[in-house]
RNA sequence: GGGCGUUUAGCUCAGUGGUAGAGCGCUGUCCUCACACGACAGAGGCCGCUGGUUCGAUUCCAGCAACGCCCACCA
């Protein structure tokens, strides 16, 4: 007889691994082989920590999907793996070295990778296992690192074909620079802040401008006006002479539609290396004047050509610079409080600096077209539906891609540049000119003309370069995979990285394969504490799934993560919710406890009442309605339905009524009752089942006749 | 400057063109042999505001307000 209470603690670890000896995570395992697939590939948690609830929700709400779809006899295939989480990575092991006083930039670099390379496989193993906790009934066999040499290879060949197709350049630009982690960060990676700045009038000679940053003048190469701009007419194209701080210099005026008369006087000062917008006014009056002059460094401090100013910090300087503005009475008046938005790093806040860069980018136009029309084409969905509209934007104004890191930890660009020094090879004096300045290869390139060797780009990619290849990677590096599981069913993400991973991998997943590598996409939302806070270690208010799982059961977790969990809706998670539905899985424990201590052996043969058919009747009815629930992406309603009827219908109303005829003696009456709840029993379980996967399971293994090996292979 | 979301019970959230739901909390009675992590009974909501459509709106439409989010090279 089952004990009053059901003891997770004691039985979540042994279940698993029944199911994981059971092989039928795999779905090779599956002795129909004409079945229809079912695919999740699974979002790979980034190993550089612990899992927290917003994977929890994920691998909730797939596995409920998975564990559905394998009921229903498909070959279902979900997917693992972790990620190496290139700059997110190497933003945590570089505040591991700061406490350690070491800096990444002294550390030899294959030194350092080899670190972050253990550091990451410890953090994946955590990870794996957390993963199992929470029930994950994905193929442990497929289980992909990121960083694995077949997949890198993929993605090499993504670069290559890129490269070969004019759709990847390298290229100089004003780039968003963070001067804390020395690296430059995607269009994506920069938040902007609302800063209150002072705002400077600046005379130069007969003009004034304003500007808010006057530490920049030094790189000043052009003053530029609006070419409809009536004020300064008879300026555009004439030479102007100004006093500066550091001497008297000669600007050109030039017009530029750019230019918005109606801020400050209509006049700014055209700073081609310390302003994207700047340096794109210079790219189109290239042959009237001077580029980018560089004043600021990769430390974000001044440079030698600032004069008494070189070392300060740019905020400092700032100061600086105006105050001898103002002493030489160039300064015509500050506006203190003007309210601007300021570029910083997504990561750690600081102030991104603008600064000139070669870096590699892709060519985004051309891979978000097929993107766009595919949505329209209704090829794949995003739910909630809304976020269509957001995606379809967000492509539509799509800018090329920076996907150069200047950091460690990551997959290394192939892409090799010739050595300055150039010795032809004997008979080659001539052709050296036409020696290769790039070469993109995996392997280390030999110039044919001469004998310089080629240096591979120290740069390694953006992350997402390699994730936005994720579906049709893992699938293409393993025999037959990808011809019977591609495209995939599912991707279920936060809406917080659609543009970051879904939007990218449509494109890439398109560009190499002709395909959208899903069909849904199903975007959760983020999980907030009961103060609507959303969670993050450096708030310090994450609550851990694993050790609320401790205290009350992974399958109460699940349940507080499902009901009242709506697409692309924030969740609010609080412990009084998870106990609440741990005391559900008691029930149910407890219903099931009931329905076996009543057992009556199959001998008398029941005559079933009016109200036993209708009871019979009605199970088949809610089954119906959670699958439309389900097939609609409406877990949280089949969740909360399953929920409502086992509790308030099956125990409050079906079981009470039939505790006086199961008490009466043997007789066919008494057999009907027991038959019509065993079987509302299992049935029960089979629908609870991939919300609450252990509790449901273990009643199965405990009922006196069950069909198969495990709950988890029952017939929907 | 654009775009989006939310506003429903004390709290956190579901839901619906026609008597309003869940979890937790609250009140009362029961330790009745499945379950006190329980049972039964109950209190508690002009479903943000204003107009419109409709026989009828919390639900559809428009406007407004508050809060929140996303996007954006106004220096």
């Amino acid at each position: 007889m089952l004990d009053t209470r059901y003891d997770h603690k004691n039985l979540e670890e042994k279940i698993y691994k029944l199911w994981e000896k059971s092989g039928f995570f795999n779905p090779d395992k599956l002795l129909n082989k004409k079945a229809k697939p079912f695919t999740i590939i699974m979002p790979p948690p980034n190993a550089n920590g612990a899992l927290h609830m917003g994977h929890a929700v994920g691998m909730t709400l797939q596995d409920i999907m998975v564990r559905w779809n394998r009921m229903r006899g498909k070959k279902t295939l979900w997917l693992p793996g972790a990620d190496h989480a290139g700059f997110e990575t190497q933003v945590v092991f570089d505040k591991k070295l700061e406490k350690e006083s070491r800096d990444r930039r002294t550390i030899p670099r294959d030194e350092l990778y080899r670190e972050i390379w253990n550091f990451t496989q410890k953090n994946k193993e955590i990870m794996y296992a957390q993963t199992k906790k929470l029930g994950a009934s994905c193929d442990w066999s497929r289980e992909t690192f990121t960083l694995d040499p077949r997949i890198i290879d993929i993605v090499y060949g993504t670069f290559e074909k890129l490269y070969k197709d004019g759709l990847v350049y390298r290229d100089l630009k004003v780039v968003n620079w963070c001067p804390k982690h020395k690296t430059a960060l995607s269009d994506l990676e920069v938040k902007y802040a609302e800063r209150t700045d002072p705002l400077y009038y600046i005379k130069y000679g007969p003009l004034t401008l304003a500007t808010v940053r006057p530490e920049t003048k030094f790189g000043d190469t052009a003053l530029a006006v609006n070419p409809k701009d009536r004020r300064y007419k008879n300026f555009i194209g004439k030479t102007i002479e100004a006093r500066g701080v550091l001497g008297s210099l000669k600007f050109r005026v030039i017009a530029d539609a750019a230019v918005d008369p109606k801020f400050g006087t209509g006049v700014i000062k055209v700073t081609p290396a310390h302003d994207a917008a700047d340096f794109e006014i210079w790219a189109r009056h290239k042959d009237e004047i001077a580029g980018p002059k560089a004043v600021i460094d990769e430390n974000g401090r001044l440079n030698e050509n600032t004069g008494e100013f070189k070392g300060l910090k740019v905020a400092e300087a700032r100061g600086a610079v105006a105050a001898k503005m103002k002493e030489i009475g160039i300064l015509e008046k500050m506006e203190p409080n003007y309210v601007h938005q300021v570029a910083t790093c997504y990561k750690c806040g600081s102030t991104l600096e603008p600064l000139p860069k070669p870096q590699w980018f892709v060519k985004m136009k051309p891979l978000a077209e097929p993107a766009i029309k595919a949505l329209k084409a209704k090829k794949f969905q995003i739910l909630p539906k809304r976020s269509e509209k957001v995606y379809l934007h967000w492509l539509k104004n799509i800018r090329d891609w920076n996907i150069s890191r200047q950091i460690t930890w990551g997959i290394r660009i192939p892409a090799w540049f010739h050595e300055p020094k150039c010795i032809p090879k004997i008979g080659h004096e001539k052709d050296v000119i036409k020696c290769k300045e790039i070469i993109v290869s995996p392997k280390e390139p030999k110039c044919e003309f001469c004998d310089a060797k080629y240096v591979q780009d120290p740069d390694v990619f953006d992350t997402w370069f390699s994730s936005g290849q994720w579906p049709y990677a893992t699938l293409q590096i393993r025999g037959s995979d990808f011809k019977n599981f591609y495209p995939t069913d599912v991707m279920e993400t936060g809406y917080d990285i659609l543009f970051f991973w879904v939007a990218r991998m449509v494109m890439l997943g398109i560009y190499r394969t002709g395909k959208s590598p899903f069909k849904t996409v199903y975007l959760h939302g983020l999980v907030r504490d009961k103060d609507r806070q959303k969670m993050s270690k450096s708030r310090g208010n994450v609550v851990d799934p694993l050790g609320v799982a401790d205290l009350y059961g992974t399958d109460a977790v699940r349940m507080a993560l499902t009901v009242g969990n709506t697409a692309g809706n924030d969740i609010v998670i609080s412990e009084d919710k998870i106990r609440g539905y741990r005391n559900f899985a008691t029930k149910i424990w407890n219903i099931a406890r009931f329905v076996m201590m009543n057992e009556v052996k199959s001998g008398t043969k029941p005559k079933f009442t009016a109200s036993d058919r209708k009871n019979l009747a009605n199970l088949k009815k809610i089954k119906a309605q959670i699958t439309k629930h389900l097939e609609r992406f409406e877990f949280h309603l089949a969740a909360e339905k399953i929920y409502h009827y086992i509790w308030h219908e099956f125990a409050d109303k079906i079981i009470e009524a039939a505790k006086p005829r199961l008490k009466s003696e043997n007789n066919p009456d008494k057999a009907a009752a027991y038959k019509t709840i065993e079987t509302l029993l299992t049935e029960s379980i089979k629908m609870l089942h991939p919300f609450m996967p252990y509790v449901t399971e273990e009643i199965y293994q405990n009922l006196p006749n069950r069909s198969k090996e495990t709950l988890m292979i029952e017939n929907w």
